[in-house]
RNA sequence: GGAGGGGUAGCGAAGUGGCUAAACGCGGCGGACUGUAAAUCCGCUCCUUCGGGUUCGGCGGUUCGAAUCCGUCCCCCUCCA
C-alpha cells in the first residue's frame, strides 16, 4: 500500500485528500479490486504532446498496479466548450471527426499506455440522455457563489466581462461523468482543479463515494511560458519525427530542464536528482543536459537508434552548421529552370512570391549550403539541389 | 422591450475626408551573437509581372478623393426593465 501511494504521490502536484487515496488503495489490496481511474480529453485537439504525457505517465503507474484506466471521450462537453478566457464558441464535431480524433488519441496513448485494457467512454451517452428536471435538480445542489469562486469566473465576474450561463454546466457535466461511472480517482492537470473537484462534489451529492483527486503540473512549452498546446505551437508531439523531437527539446530554456527530466522521461528518481543536482552546481553544462534529454525522449517515442540519429543530425546541422544526413526529399516534376522565388512557393516552403522574396533579402535562403543573394536567380532543377530555408528547413529536389 | 458602446492586419490598439497599405505594442518569421537556452541588437510581417492591384464587419451611396461622411443589413458587448 505503502509502496504505491509513494509511486502515485511522486510528481504530482496535488492529491485531495491523500488520506481518501490510502485508504482506496488498501481497500483495493484486500479486496483484490482494482480502482476506476478516470482522465476527460477534450475530443477536438488529437495531437497528444508530451505535456499530456504528463498525465498519460502518470495513469500508466496506476495501470501497472492493475488499476483501471477509463478515458472519457468528452463528445457531449466539448460541444460545449470549456470556459476558459476567452473561448470562442467551439466548432461542432460532426460524429465522424469525433470518433476519429478518438482514434487518434487511441493511436498516440498506445506509445504509453496498455490500450487494451483501457476502458473508453463517450460521455453523450449519458449527458445527452438528461432531461430538464434532471438537469434542474442538478443545478440545484451547487450554489452560484461556488461557481463563481472558480478563478476563471472570477475574474470575468469582477472585470465586467460575459460569462455565459451554459458556461456553469462545464463543470457539472464533467461531474456528472464521475458519478456516472463511479471513478475512484480523477486525474487531470492543475488548470481543471475547479471541474475535477466537482466531481466529488456530484459523487456526494448523488449519494456515492467520492472520487480522489490527482492533479499534475503543467508543462510549459517550448517558449517557456505558455502551458504546451498545440494551438500555442509550442509542443513537442509524440508523433514528431525523431530529428524535430530532439531539436524542440534542444531549444526549452535552461531553467525548465529539471522539471522536463521529471514529468515526461522515465529515469529513476535517483537519476533525476543525481542532473538536478548536477546542473544547479554547474557540474554539467545545461546544453549537455539537454541534448541528454532529448536522447532520453526520442529514445521512448521512437527508439534508442533514431536517437543516435537524431543527435547526430543535430549535432552536424546546428553545431557544425552543414547538412544533416538525411535531407527530406520532395520529388519534382515541375519546370527544369525556374525562379528561386516561384520555387520556393511551388514546394511550400513560403506563402507567397513577396513573402520568399523578402526572406532572401534576409539571407534566409541558401541552396546547396550557397546564400542566395539574388531574388532573380533562376534555379536549375535539374541538378537536384538542396534547398533551405532559415536553420533548420531542408528539402532536396529529387527529379522525377 | 428601452438606452448606450463597439466591429481596423494573427492578436491588442491608434487613426474620424487626401500626407494611410494603415502609427504603436505583442506574437510570428529571418539575420547577428550563442548552446536551435536566456538576454540583446538588426530586418521582415496583404498580393504583385514592381507599372500597380485588393484591404479597415457586408452591401449600396455622397465625393475629384472614404477606414474616416450618409443609408441599410449582419454580428458582438454594457447598462436599465
Amino acid at each position: 500500500m505503502e509502496r504505491q501511494f509513494a509511486i502515485y504521490g511522486n510528481g504530482v502536484a496535488a492529491i485531495i485528500p491523500a488520506i481518501e487515496l490510502k485508504n482506496k488503495i488498501a481497500r483495493s489490496l484486500l479486496k483484490q479490486e482494482p480502482l476506476k481511474v478516470k482522465l476527460g480529453l477534450d475530443p477536438s485537439a488529437p495531437d497528444v504532446h508530451l505535456g499530456h504525457t504528463v498525465v498519460l505517465n502518470k495513469l500508466k503507474q496506476f495501470q501497472e498496479n492493475g488499476h483501471t484506466i477509463q478515458l472519457i471521450i468528452g463528445d457531449f462537453t466539448g460541444k460545449i466548450g470549456d470556459p476558459t478566457g476567452k473561448s470562442t464558441v467551439r466548432k461542432q464535431l460532426t460524429n465522424e471527426e469525433v470518433i476519429h480524433n478518438a482514434k487518434t488519441y487511441f493511436e498516440q496513448f498506445s506509445k504509453v499506455l496498455d490500450m487494451e485494457k483501457v476502458e473508453l467512454h463517450y460521455n453523450s451517452k449519458w449527458l445527452s440522455e438528461l432531461n430538464l428536471e434532471e438537469i434542474i435538480k442538478l443545478s440545484s445542489s451547487i450554489t452560484v457563489a461556488r461557481l463563481l469562486e472558480r478563478n476563471d469566473f472570477s475574474e470575468r465576474y469582477s472585470t465586467g466581462k460575459p460569462i455565459s450561463l451554459h458556461e456553469f454546466f462545464y463543470p457539472l457535466m464533467q461531474g456528472c461523468d464521475s458519478v456516472e461511472l463511479e471513478s475512484d480517482i480523477e486525474l487531470g492537470g492543475t488548470d481543471q482543479h475547479f471541474n475535477v473537484l466537482m466531481g466529488r462534489h456530484l459523487q456526494e451529492h448523488y449519494g456515492k463515494e467520492k472520487q480522489v483527486v490527482v492533479l499534475l503540473p503543467l508543462l510549459e512549452g517550448l517558449d517557456g511560458v505558455e502551458k504546451m498546446s498545440k494551438s500555442k505551437n509550442n509542443y513537442i508531439g509524440v508523433d514528431d519525427a525523431p530529428n524535430d523531437m530532439y531539436g524542440k527539446t534542444m531549444s526549452i530554456t535552461d531553467e525548465l530542464i529539471p522539471k522536463y527530466f521529471d514529468l515526461v522521461t522515465d529515469l529513476s528518481l535517483v537519476e533525476k536528482s543525481r542532473i538536478k543536482e548536477e546542473l544547479k552546481l554547474g557540474k554539467l553544462h545545461p546544453r549537455d543536459a539537454k541534448m541528454f534529454l532529448a536522447r532520453r525522449i526520442v529514445s521512448i517515442y521512437h527508439n534508442e537508434e533514431e536517437a543516435e540519429k537524431a543527435e547526430e543530425a543535430f549535432k552536424a546541422v546546428f553545431q557544425r552548421g552543414s547538412l544533416p544526413n538525411e535531407v527530406p526529399v520532395i520529388k519534382w516534376s515541375g519546370d527544369k529552370e525556374l525562379p528561386i522565388v516561384e520555387l520556393l512557393v511551388e514546394l511550400g516552403l513560403q506563402k507567397s512570391k513577396t513573402e520568399a522574396r523578402k526572406m532572401i533579402q534576409n539571407g534566409g535562403i541558401r541552396i546547396n549550403e550557397v546564400k542566395v543573394n539574388d531574388i532573380y536567380l533562376q534555379v536549375d532543377t535539374s541538378e537536384e539541389p538542396i534547398i533551405q530555408v532559415g536553420k533548420r528547413k531542408f528539402v532536396k529536389l529529387q527529379i522525377n
